[in-house]
DNA sequence: GCCAGAAATTCACCTGCGTTATTTTTTATG
DNA sequence: CATAAAAAATAACGCAGGTGAATTTCTGGC
């Protein structure tokens, strides 16, 4: 059930056959299927849950009083909400979704106590704890110093090399489910102006989109126009690279 | 030592006379001075220390090949910086100093072994993370969707409100000693437009700032007009108020 | 109290992106 | 397959905030 969870720690740690049984045992005990456009956490709920995303994608979001929405990050399959939330005792943001989504909902109990018994685990969910902070961090760098065409063009790297670490992607190809509003949102930028920056990326060849098919050419190429680097995602912790992670056994 | 720091610290729990010691000797172990405009850490370095602002203000920035610069965050005393970060390898942004700045470098296995030793410790690290991280996320809202105004009103209204969480307020008055670039680079607008900004707040009476000295009038007021609302600072997790934490013995 | 460099301020002009509105295309649904 | 609703695309115009260049005011060191 976990599988794109799995596969994501994967990047950082080997997890033993037993901690992979404890980790399916805890996310296949309340899995839930919600519509698109709805919420999983609303913004004053309390801390009670974490959520581990199964299939679908979905954001953490906040909205002013006046109606603006400002998407925070994105979640797709294998990424988990809130791990350590409980220490805290309400939400300031809320969960919802883009599509529709499957998510387990794991509660701090079963996880708190998963953790205590796996130290790898523990070690892996605060690997990917740092690394949803430090993609936070990036994504004020990116809305405080990129130009929309950068911006835009770094959110793509970043969405394809996330899907890459848990294996969606075919080659340069991926499904990219947005749409063009919610990169509006999530990139402080107006609909029409994503509209116009996403035709400057096709006209420049440095991408390929087409209803929800993204195509990627060259990579590097929009990670260089974008100011890219990956290094914030830190997928390299156990100096491995992507194309030597051996595909997971289903 | 640690005087803001234990504080701060607070806000969120009660730590017995023995955690307060234990964090007063860890802290003491190594503290070093250096002066303004340096760097703490920088981007590419070996993630093998934390570090703790004793006095001064720092920041956590990122520098694009270009030389635009981020700031994705401001350490004020009592500020702990990269908290767990040893799970990660290597500082994907750098920390540097805005003033002079005292601080404490906590070796991973000191500060470890002491959260090992007292779990409300661990237990108020973990809810000074991921404060940290729910400001981050209020920082992508900020620069994405408020205006100009509002985004510096806001800013003005954390940091006053932080540093009351660390007792470094007089009533409605605190010194703020970033300077307009400082800002600038914080809010993703150039030094101009701070300054004009400034000048407006200034204008409509919601502050009051000459050289380094910032007084709020009404801070009701200028949350209202910055659209701010400190529900994601969490200072309220044991339910008592700001004015309702005795202070502090020295 | 003087001096140099840093910080703040002001000015004139410009542009990237926002806004409002309309049209076209795609995608669900009965 | 028809239809409605959502999403994408296009167009015209306006403004918030950027840029570059002076000028003035602070600040710290001697």
């Amino acid at each position: 059930m976990p599988r794109h969870f799995l596969r994501k720690l994967d990047l950082f740690t080997r997890l033993s056959a037993d901690d992979r049984r404890a980790l399916e045992s805890v996310v296949g005990e309340r899995v839930r299927r919600i519509g698109a456009r709805e919420d999983i956490v609303r913004e004053g709920d309390a801390a009670s849950h974490v959520h581990l995303i199964v299939e679908g994608w979905a954001c953490r979001y906040k909205q002013l009083e006046d109606g603006r929405r400002q998407i925070v990050a994105f979640f797709m399959p294998g990424d988990l909400c809130d791990t350590f939330i409980d220490v805290l005792r309400e939400m300031d943001q809320a969960i919802g979704t883009l599509t529709p989504v499957t998510f387990a909902e794991i509660s701090r109990d079963a996880l708190g106590g998963m953790a205590a018994r796996h130290p790898r685990i523990l070690q892996a969910l605060w690997w990917d704890t740092l690394v949803s902070a430090s993609i936070q961090r990036e994504w004020t760098v990116n809305l405080g110093q990129r130009s929309a065409t950068e911006r835009l063009g770094h959110l793509l790297c970043e969405l394809f090399i996330r899907l890459q670490g848990v294996g969606l992607t075919e080659g340069n190809h991926c499904v990219l489910p947005t749409t063009q509003a919610d990169l509006a949102d999530a990139m402080g930028l107006s609909t029409v102006h994503i509209n116009r920056t996403l035709q400057e990326l096709r006209g420049s060849g440095l991408i390929v989109l087409k209803g929800r098919n993204l195509t990627i050419p060259d990579l590097s190429a929009l990670q260089a126009a974008s100011l890219f680097t990956p290094n914030y995602l830190h997928f390299d912790h156990v100096g491995r690279h992507l194309d030597a992670v051996e595909p997971l056994a289903v």
